[in-house]
DNA sequence: AAATAAGCTAGTGTATGCAATAAGGCCGCA
DNA sequence: TGCGGCCTTATTGCATACACTAGCTTATTT
């Protein structure tokens, strides 16, 4: 666990309110996969490195715990998430229903320098996807995950983009336990398209491509019925 | 501040989470309409009435400040959410896009169960709106929102659920609020004909059904910007 | 030698104490 | 008499101390 170099920067920058400060960092932390799931984050342990006691450090985790990234089980601790391939399912399936109605909006809503962002933030994960390396792997995935924050802020509706922000969250676990070829790399940029669909306005064809996005992004899990249940089953018998 | 009733209730019953349980104390209280709006839950006051200590019913507060029926200010306490008139086209918006989405699902999964469970409901709902008095109007609301929560259920998507829990929260803090004639009582069996509907598959007349419905609700409410803020912006010209 | 039970340890659940902050009251001043 | 600043007080933010639970180790018995 080693998530020093965030601890002393976000101390100094926010008196203002430590555990947020915390659920941030892990919460970065999990999306990156520098936490793998099921991995124990000990009340104690998270406590000394951003050096807060353990009442801090159990807000951060009960609001993590809120988001799904992190399952908390009595008198056992908070662990890193470990979503089911059913889980999977339910987050893309949500995603689907959800990002439809954030594409229709936000082609509403578009303006000129919300394009210009866009556009910004797509030549940022060109620039990764072109890097090597882990760190660049990571964040690209990271960037892929804004790009849909993004558009959720763009559609102006705040309980939406909360949704939205735990639904991107979850993915990336998703992606971290069940991802084939890692990134969403179907050779593709559908963000890019998407972007360009919104910009004319067609709607449709937008909302269109953001469904086939996700389902690219489905479709490069590999949600068969997870290893571990199937041994324990074949010794149970 | 009234919750007296639950605490001894839920205390026995409920070993294992007393957070939870005050939790759901107070989201009752909140949604059921007997803690107003902008009521301060003061940490000590609330730990008095459960005979538990701040400790624990911060993190009750906490836990509804994520679902937004509190709202949290640092270093002056929790109160009952007072939401705008734009924070409740939101909710509803957030509504018609999701409900639409479990109505699909929910319509392919519906079991004969299910649809007795419904029935059952249905009754129950017709009794609150058959008696009179705040105590059955306060049950009928809640049981109306129950309905909605069911179905959520039955569409099989946890994740959703969850969404669906908290909209639902949300609409009864803005009904409470903004509501003119009081409930959904625009004369009509809205949930009745959503579920038959439902039975005989018609998928497309059911998500009618419910769209229609929602707009009831919101066309109940009166959402001109509210007066105080208009009396702020008379006072400073 | 294997299995079971008892104690031990590490870590969470809860209460309480202390420090800090914001709201309200009080006094002085114009 | 009205207004502004200071102080008091109630309440939250955080840390720590104690209680309790689960899991592991060990020892004893069959």
């Amino acid at each position: 666990m080693k998530l020093s170099a965030k601890s002393s920067l976000s101390m100094d920058a926010n008196q203002e309110d430590r555990a947020q400060a915390i659920r941030d960092a892990l919460r970065d932390a999990i999306v990156d996969r520098r936490l793998a799931p099921g991995t124990k984050l000990s009340e104690a342990e998270v406590g000394a490195l951003f050096d807060v006691s353990r009442t801090v450090v159990r807000y951060a985790l009960q609001m993590l715990a809120f988001e799904g990234l992190v399952h908390s089980e009595r008198n056992r601790g908070a662990f890193v998430s470990n979503p089911t391939p059913e889980d999977a399912r339910q987050v893309f399936a949500s995603r689907r229903l959800i990002e439809a109605g954030i594409v229709a909006e936000a082609a509403r809503r578009l303006t000129k320098a919300d394009v210009a962002a866009f556009r910004r933030h797509l030549e940022e994960e060109d620039r990764y996807k072109a890097s090597r390396g882990p760190e660049a792997r990571r964040a690209e995935i990271k960037a892929s995950g804004d790009f849909h924050i993004m558009l959720a802020r763009v559609a102006g509706n705040a309980i939406l983009e909360k949704f939205m922000d735990e639904l991107v969250a979850r993915s990336s676990l998703v992606i971290a336990l069940y991802g084939r070829s890692g990134v969403s790399s179907c050779g593709h940029d559908d963000h890019a398209l998407i972007l360009e669909a919104l910009q004319t306005g067609d709607v449709e064809r937008a909302t269109e491509m953001m469904l086939h996005h996700i389902g690219h992004i489905e479709a490069d899990l590999d949600l068969r019925t997870g290893e571990s249940l199937t041994l324990k089953e074949a010794l149970n018998l």
